[in-house]
DNA sequence: AAAAAAATAGAACAAAAGTTTCTTTTTGGG
DNA sequence: CCCAAAAAGAAACTTTTGTTCTATTTTTTT
């Protein structure tokens, strides 16, 4: 191997590192400062050989403002936290926001998307247990078959939507609960659709 | 709400988006053009409010330079996933790493954390099912109970570890499967201890 | 309506940052 | 060991970019 390809490479994953701890891609100089390397013109020959290499893409007339091209590294798609849900205002307020999670976009992607934690063991028996985060794309109706994130009684519960009408069945995915319905004037309503869950052992 | 107040927010969520968008910030005069800010003093007068709030942190002396400070929004940690699992050489070696997925680094931290992707039923009684993403930290040992990735004649499996010696023993939470028992003649080994789990509906 | 505060503009400036051209040193294969 | 190619350096140059200072307009408050 020579030389100056392992040189490339460590440049390569210095900025990657660069940008992940700044937020910011570094200068010419600052590469140039992190190898000893006397001349900015040094940099320039390294940087165009990773332009060449289709590993970073660099806007001209821009300055510090490159980035990494790394067609294996996936975006992230922030996603927010619902703490409380609180039914009068709307959920997605600011106040509600615990935070905002990124998850891989090629997994999740939308931007109408929300994190909730589950509480309860009701929905074990298709893998989602006490403490474990669904991802849910925020919508207000449903198929009979999904497994969504009702308002209930002023809390979200997460199940199977077993039927709408003449009243909102909900199904427990456990087999020691029983179905959950909802008549019409208790004015229940469909949170989202439940898409993924991140557990953590 | 007073006018300034408002638009703050609309500068605020333009920087965000344009990091997004670009993994760089904008320049100040970029900000001005997109609110019709006909002086980089307007800008400035808005960066420095932010600055102010603590939303965004600024690094004088470098250009193109700040980064948003949201409390609320999470880092993102880059997990390599495994694709073939190759038992030969380094399991994290550039051509068994399918792509790297961002997860919030919150809830999954380190450097040593890679993403398989689960076949099979074997563990669905913990939730982890077939086509499942699980977050796994390389170890090559484990402890008794835990939810290892083992390397058995020449594929991955996830099972819990029930015992080391005289044999590994491992364990499938599905009730209607067996234990798998190997010897030692048959140099199993532990990749990984599974410490989370990612699904899609 | 007047006064105070907030928001915007203009222009000039200094520093940072990318580029270029030419030269020199170092490597690596024959 | 020699020579071409690769790697590194020096210095000057052009733009971009953030800052500053002062003046003006618009909003908000009293």
């Amino acid at each position: 191997m020579k030389k100056g390809d392992i040189r490339l490479e460590e440049v390569y994953n210095y900025i990657k590192q660069f940008i992940d701890d700044n937020g910011f891609p570094p200068s010419v100089r600052e590469i140039g400062e992190q190898f000893s390397m006397k001349s900015t013109s040094t940099v320039h020959y390294y940087l165009e050989k990773l332009r060449n290499k289709g590993l970073i893409s660099q806007n001209t007339s821009r300055r510090r403002a490159f980035t990494v091209t790394n067609k294996s590294r996936g975006r992230a798609n922030f996603v927010p936290m619902i703490g409380t849900v609180s039914a009068g205002k709307g959920m997605l307020a600011t106040e509600n926001i615990e935070g905002e999670f990124p998850l891989p976009q090629d997994m999740f992607n939308g931007s109408d998307l929300f994190i909730l934690c589950v509480e309860g063991d009701s929905m074990t028996e298709v893998g989602i247990s006490d403490g474990d985060y669904v991802i849910v794309h925020s919508q207000s109706s449903a198929e009979i078959g999904e497994i969504v994130v009702a308002l209930w009684q002023d809390k979200a519960t997460v199940k199977r939507l077993r039927a709408t009408s003449p009243n909102l069945v909900l199904h427990p995915e456990n087999s020691s609960m029983e179905d959950i319905v909802i008549e019409p004037s208790d004015e229940p309503s469909i949170l989202g659709k439940v898409v993924g869950c991140i557990k953590k052992f």
